[in-house]
Formats: C-alpha cells, sequence, structure tokens
DNA sequence: CGTAATTTTGACGAAATTCAACAGTTGTGG
DNA sequence: CCACAACTGTTGAATTTCGTCAAAATTACG
C-alpha cells in the first residue's frame, strides 16, 4: 500500500527537503524533527540505529579519526541526504556522522521503513549507494592527483551542483558556514593552506565568499580549473 | 530454482574463484573464461555490457585519468571481484576498468543473471557494494591523511587481508607483479616516490619483494604503521 | 561587550615531485 | 640461445607543494 509513496522517495534526490509535516503527508512516514548543533556527532561505528537520518538543514559529514588525532572526511552531507543509508539495510553503521553546522534531521523509525514494499526501498537505497560511491570515486581522484586549488575547486563545484539539484544554490550562490579547518580535513590538507587556497580562488574572482555564502562568480573557469565533470553525478534522475 | 544456488554466491566473497565448470557446476550459472592481457582496457565508462566480468586470476583495477594524463586507481580488484558489480543494476558502467597484470575474467551473461531470485541477487550486489563502499572510504582517509609509507603500508595490509580471505596469501606471501607505476596510480604518489617508500619498507624488514611475491615480514609492525583497522573488511561473511 | 573561535599572514621546514641518468628485467625475433 | 629493445626499477640533485609554528586581525557568540 505504501508502495507508490515511497517510489516517490526518489524525488527527494531533486527537491529540497520540506517539513516533516509535508514529508509524513506526502510519504505516509512519521518523521521526528530534531535540531543539532554544530560540531556534534550525530551517529558513532558500530551503533544500531533504530531510526534512519534524513538530513533536513544544515551541513554535515562521515568522517574518521586516526589515533594521533589526524581526522579525515569521507563524505559531506546536505539536505536530503540520508546520513545512514547502509544502517537501513545492515542494521549496523560504519562510520561517524558528526555535524559541519547547526543542523536538523528527521528521524523515521526503521520499524516504520520496513513496512515498505522492499523492492521499491532496495531501488531506491541502492541509487542513492551507487550514487554516493560515485563521488567517493571522485574523492579519490581528488585526493590523489589534484593539487590544492584544484582540489578546493572540484569541492565546490560539487556541492553547488548538489545543492543546486535539490533547489539550495539559486544564482549559484549558496549557504556555506563550514569551517576552514573542516574543509581542511575533507580535502586532505591544512587549515592554513586552505585559507591560501581560497584566497586564491578569490583573487582569481572565481568565487566569492562572505558572511557564510558562497557565490561561484565565473562558475565555467571554476569547473575547467577543477576539470569538474558532472556525468558521476548526472543519470542519477531516477532509481530503475 | 535458482534462489539457494545465487545465495551461495556469498561464498565467492571468501574463497577463491574456481575454474568456469566448477563455477557452473555450483551456481547453475554459464561462464566463459577469458584471458586478458596485462594493461589493457576491460571497460570504458558508459558501457552497456550484456555479461557480468568476474575476476578469475590476476590483478585489475577501476581508474580515471584527468585530460592532463594524470591517472587516479580507485579500486584494486583481485580474483573474486565482480569487476562492474553496479552494471548488472543499473545497466551501465560508470568507470573505467583495466588489467594491471595478465587476467582470467569469467564472462556470466546478463539474461541468466537475471533469471536468478530478485532479493537473493540484490542482497548479495547490495552486500558487494557495500563492502566496497567501506574500502573506497578508507583510500579516501588514506590519501588525506596517511603520509606515503603509511600509505603503502595500509594497501598491503589491505591487499593481504582481501587475498588471505579468498585463500591467495598463504603465510602472508602474496603473488603481486602490479608495477611500481601502477601502486604510484593507485596511492596518489609518483613512480619514483613509491620506489624510495618500497624500500623504506624493506630496509625496516617490514616487507621482503621479490620476484612479483610480496612477504609481509612482519604484520603487527606493518599493520601499526599503517594504523590498520580491519573492521571496516570485516562483518561481511554473508548478506542478511 | 568581552571572550573564544576562526581567519589571515609570514617565516621556515618537511614531504613529495621533477628531471635526469643508469641498472636491471623481461620479452621478442633472429 | 643470444642479442636487442622496451619496459621497469633505482638513485641523486634541485624544486615545488604543502605543513608547522607563531602571531595578529577579524568574526562569532554568550
Amino acid at each position: 500500500m505504501y508502495a507508490a509513496q515511497i517510489a516517490d522517495l526518489a524525488q527527494l534526490l531533486t527537491t529540497a527537503p520540506e517539513t516533516p509535516e509535508g514529508f509524513a503527508r506526502r510519504f505516509g512516514l512519521p518523521v521526528r524533527e530534531r535540531d543539532i548543533p554544530k560540531q556534534h556527532d550525530l551517529l558513532l561505528p558500530g551503533a544500531k540505529p533504530n531510526v534512519a537520518h534524513l538530513l533536513l538543514a544544515g551541513h554535515a559529514c562521515r568522517s574518521r579519526m586516526l589515533r594521533d588525532g589526524r581526522r579525515q572526511i569521507t563524505a559531506i552531507l546536505i539536505p536530503g541526504d540520508i546520513c545512514d543509508p547502509e544502517a537501513i539495510l545492515a542494521h549496523r553503521t560504519e562510520y561517524t556522522v558528526n555535524t559541519l553546522t547547526r543542523c536538523t534531521v528527521g528521524e523515521i523509525p526503521l520499524a516504520q521503513i520496513a513496512t515498505l514494499d522492499h523492492h521499491d526501498l532496495t531501488a531506491n537505497l541502492g541509487h542513492r549507494l551507487r550514487r554516493e560511491a560515485a563521488i567517493a570515486r571522485e574523492w579519490i581522484v581528488s585526493l590523489g592527483r589534484r593539487v590544492g586549488i584544484e582540489r578546493m575547486a572540484h569541492l565546490l563545484c560539487e556541492l553547488r551542483w548538489r545543492l543546486s539539484a535539490v533547489g539550495l544554490a539559486p544564482q549559484d550562490s549558496f549557504e556555506m558556514r563550514i569551517t576552514q579547518s573542516d574543509f581542511a580535513d575533507a580535502l586532505g590538507l591544512t587549515a592554513v593552506h586552505v585559507n591560501r587556497v581560497l584566497k586564491g580562488l578569490r583573487d582569481s574572482r572565481l568565487i566569492h565568499l562572505h558572511g557564510g555564502r558562497l557565490t561561484v562568480l565565473d562558475r565555467p573557469r571554476l569547473e575547467k580549473l577543477a576539470q569538474f565533470d558532472p556525468t558521476y553525478l548526472e543519470n542519477w534522475a531516477n532509481p530503475a
């Protein structure tokens, strides 16, 4: 009975998230809204959550810490992303999720999700997981073969694209309150070097960054510098 | 009718691949064996293959090339791995797959796979894809936050673990005919630096490398240097 | 409005790259 | 089976990219 509804979940890949009430009305799934402060843990590795976490507002990340304090962010989450998609299937998280800014997350009970049509559910989640895998591959390319400024440029291109896809980047401008230190942990650089790299992009008149809002001033030139090819983000319009 | 058989496909995650005849007998799937020379393309991005490629022998990789010739390997494939798991679900490859050594691949017609129980198939493929995603996350950590020698140590720990899991690394020793230049493209380093890093590991008596065979001499110390935590590879024993 | 967090800048150092030359290995055809 | 060519591995010196340390300027926040 939920089959037609959950199939529409695909829509969440291409539209901005909404209020829990609207979500519940559209998809027949109860969502409990919760606000989390910035720089807080949302999930720990090995957790067995009984709710799925849908990011409604703010920016979060998956990250891993080495014993000596070095930290690497493995994914940046934006509104519309599910923080722990594999936990829904495997009932166990693999990583830490923490907030980068103040976040609003929607909690959907796994018991509710289990009542959905299994075929549609795995199709939708598989879809998201393949998309995330494609993004991870491109991060590997960035970290391995792009120099600092190209790496930053590529991440900004990716974020602009993804935010734009959910309607959160009008006029190539979007809210970006992530700390330079967090950018560093995502890009495999130091905070100091991130600062220099951002200055380079500003001096080249490629971006404008002020008051937590980032504007891409010259998208073609930024994408050329980053060698950004959005193919890996496209072709995900709808699950089979 | 194939349900029980394909469920056993999980076994391929934990046993060495075998001859096409044995495979066909065990799983009821026809496999055409094919030999590919080293450094050859096996799949190109955007291809719509009508067979799935199971690596039976040798080493291959997924890779991406930037316009200026820089190349990054995003995954190393060993016997038992499926080269293009998402192509089975999405009917479209996202990346290039090329051989690093001479390879034997088993080709399984997608039409045959389509006859299998859908639930078991997605469970098995989802399983593989989640495992690969976990490996990709750890590569991101390596490329972002480990220095050269740690990066190489970590990759060798990963390969030893995975090869051991399919019975191809007795006494912590395994065949490794991958070029230093290919190691470089996997680790985000230059071939020259890979050479120095390998010399460092040899001089520290952590590994022995001769005649295409790599032996881990001091596994605890190598894993400590790499901060290798195999959790991300474990817990994949069987799909749900 | 004051304190903490973050950003910015400079000087210096370490990790990795580039360039170049040479040695060793592998593969091939005569 | 040898000779040769092509590829792969090894090493040194100079250079670049990025990191570390430190301090000042700016911004965010209770």
